[in-house]
DNA sequence: GGAACGGTTTAGGCTACCCTAAAGCAAAAA
DNA sequence: TTTTTGCTTTAGGGTAGCCTAAACCGTTCC
């Protein structure tokens, strides 16, 4: 996904498990780059208006932000539910986290669908037989 | 996918379709970039000695070059296919290229097999039934 | 042969992202 | 209260990709 999305995601995730703000450095240490970049993206961040960045305190989502990470969390869920359940991929969560926001959301109300309707290879079938 | 491999792609198409060498120009607008980003890509290419460029003639593929376009396609395929028969995706095409390159080769093993064993919800149960 | 034309490449410049090193800040320790 | 410490931000620099405008090349046409 975009390297904007990818972040916002992450302080997303990091807000609802850790509370708010979350510090650069702990965006950093989840995304796996350096607390620098980290700290430039924030501020594209910030002026996307995604999120407000106290300096030296962390940031904390706006409500664009949170409404578009949400969804971009719910995309993400999708994607890695088939990714596990249908495909049956070991490394599910990096690979959904490199797709997501990557495909357009019809491919994700699809993969729903499919989801709902487990096919006879899936392994999604063993909780109906 | 990466830059470098949507452009790898596009020149393998392109050679199948209309034969090498293929001109910076035939690229440029089959990808929908400027003619002089796709010289310097192309350069990029040769660079990794995936295509030989003469210029003003065009690229060829190199052995190295079609093997590695012959893989991408492969995936791409694969991919598209998905998109089309299992989610019936309108825009499978672009969004088949959004992707390959992005999932690992285990993803879309997975998704040939699904592809071989259709699922009760899809279009592709069409000609099974 | 020479000029005009169309496609190609080079020049110069831009954004997005990333890094390391240095500077800055705030809170805890002395 | 001063110092130390740990995290954050800024400074400076690099690569990938893209663009427009200008220079360039080969071919065609006079």
């Amino acid at each position: 996904m975009s390297r904007v999305n990818h972040y916002l995601l992450t302080v997303y995730e990091l807000a609802e498990t850790a509370g708010e703000p979350v510090s650069t450095g702990r965006i950093a240490d989840s995304i796996g780059r350096s607390p620098a970049a980290t700290t430039e993206m924030v501020q594209r961040l910030e002026a996307r208006g995604l999120v407000d960045h106290e300096p030296y305190a962390g940031v904390r989502l706006t409500t664009a932000g949170r409404d578009r990470a949400s969804e971009l969390s719910d995309s993400y869920e999708t994607i890695c539910r088939f990714f596990d359940e249908v495909l049956e991929i070991d490394d599910h969560r990096r690979e959904a986290a490199a797709v997501v926001g990557t495909v357009s959301p019809a491919v994700v109300t699809r993969l729903e669908t499919t989801l709902l309707a487990p096919s006879s290879s899936s392994r999604a079938d063993e909780s109906t037989q």
